[in-house]
DNA sequence: AACACTATTGACCGATCGGTCAGAACAATC
DNA sequence: GATTGTTCTGACCGATCGGTCAATAGTGTT
């Protein structure tokens, strides 16, 4: 055994537990649960497929690993919301922390997409409670602006599915915006520009009118 | 033989065909073009397997078909429109007529949706085709009413991707959208809401005054 | 060197995959 | 009723599926 007593887990297991996770967070997210193979997986990984079992267990694990470490990088998303906040900063904050997000891990989002089209068989609870709780939480709070008259009143709960569907466009229809663009790849100057879209329409078409104050160092 | 001289189709055989093209779709929408078996289509259909590859060939060709008939009924989605067309009236009619469609053709909608996820092995042709052909045309017209002071200077790209998202949203994620909203699914009240807020926003969003033309009873 | 434990993997399992095929069942024409 | 062509389907094929296992190789401790 090694040295790494506290946790059993020893560096040399976790780099491999790593590239297997990566390469089936490719896999999945491309075929769904069903449409992906643990062969697939293994030849990803570079390793062979008993080897995929050794670590993870079954394929179901590993799967549900995978959804449960996306979700988590998510938690951080619109965390520290008031009413007193500024809804300008908040929400453009919100879209370009969500399109960020997309960009760094593509594969992640992608597979929840995925669990989602398949009916969301595995995060059904997940929806229906925690995620549930988040979004009538800042939704209360969105509403409160709209009473206090920082913006117009409009369902906030349409204004959150609004957001999340225009952000994540861009990483899980990523093979229809470049074919349709012609580009191999969204460039660093398209996303700014995407995220200058966004912000101008949906704050604007909220009634937000934009920060006066001096944008200090936020966050 | 029966009377069908003209067509090779019989009506009992075009009947058959139409039931197994509605089992196909729910399957392969719900787990993708590898992640569905023809055993599933079979049991959905409710007719042996060896008859679902007697009428369709093969799980390629009854998949090809399936996108091809999706495709078919988005041909008249903002077919005519010119430089000199209200700006508000297109792009709510837009909204709506995309809305419609996702609900009418949910399964359709969801099949694209997985096929785009996969990579668009089999419509990376269109994309960068027909659809890059039709987003460009549309986005030239949409710029000149920007030039003509008609609406705020937006790239009418990001414009047409906004709109479709946020549309596509409520029937690709529905399962996510009626999780956190704790419903069995949408109700008209719902989409109708939504239809007013999307167009709220994304009309005012764009700088577009509300069209003042008596509107006329759509729906 | 002996021992204990972990890591690795080829071989294999029953089940299911997409697809083929021969022949039964059916229908229409003469 | 015999003939012809279409429809239908159980049985079967090789390949691949997720998963098991025993044998082997490697590592750390004594």
């Amino acid at each position: 055994m090694m040295a790494d007593t506290a946790n059993h887990e020893s560096a040399s297991r976790d780099r491999i537990e790593q590239t297997i996770l990566s390469a089936a967070e490719q896999v999945f997210s491309q075929h769904g649960y069903r449409g992906a193979s643990l062969q697939a997986i293994a030849d990803q990984a570079g390793l062979p497929k008993a080897n995929i079992l050794y670590y993870m267990g079954s394929k179901q694990l590993l799967y549900v690993r995978l959804l449960n470490r996306m979700m988590s990088r998510w938690n951080a998303v619109l965390e520290d919301i008031t009413p007193e906040s500024d809804p300008a900063k908040v929400l453009s904050d919100f879209i370009r922390t969500k399109m960020m997000l997309g960009q760094r891990y593509p594969e992640g989002s992608k597979l929840f997409a995925a669990e989602i089209l398949a009916g969301a068989p595995f995060l059904s609870n997940y929806l229906s409670g925690e995620l549930k709780e988040w979004v009538a939480s800042r939704a209360a709070i969105i509403r409160q602006w709209s009473q206090q008259g920082k913006m117009d009143d409009v369902d906030p709960r349409w204004l959150i599915f609004l957001i999340w569907s225009a952000t994540q466009h861009y990483t899980e229809y990523s093979a229809q915006v470049t074919g349709i663009l012609g580009t191999e790849a969204l460039s660093e100057t398209d996303l700014e520009s995407i995220c200058q879209f966004l912000e101008h329409v949906i704050l604007k078409g909220c009634g937000i009118s934009a920060s006066h104050l001096p944008n200090s160092p936020s966050v």
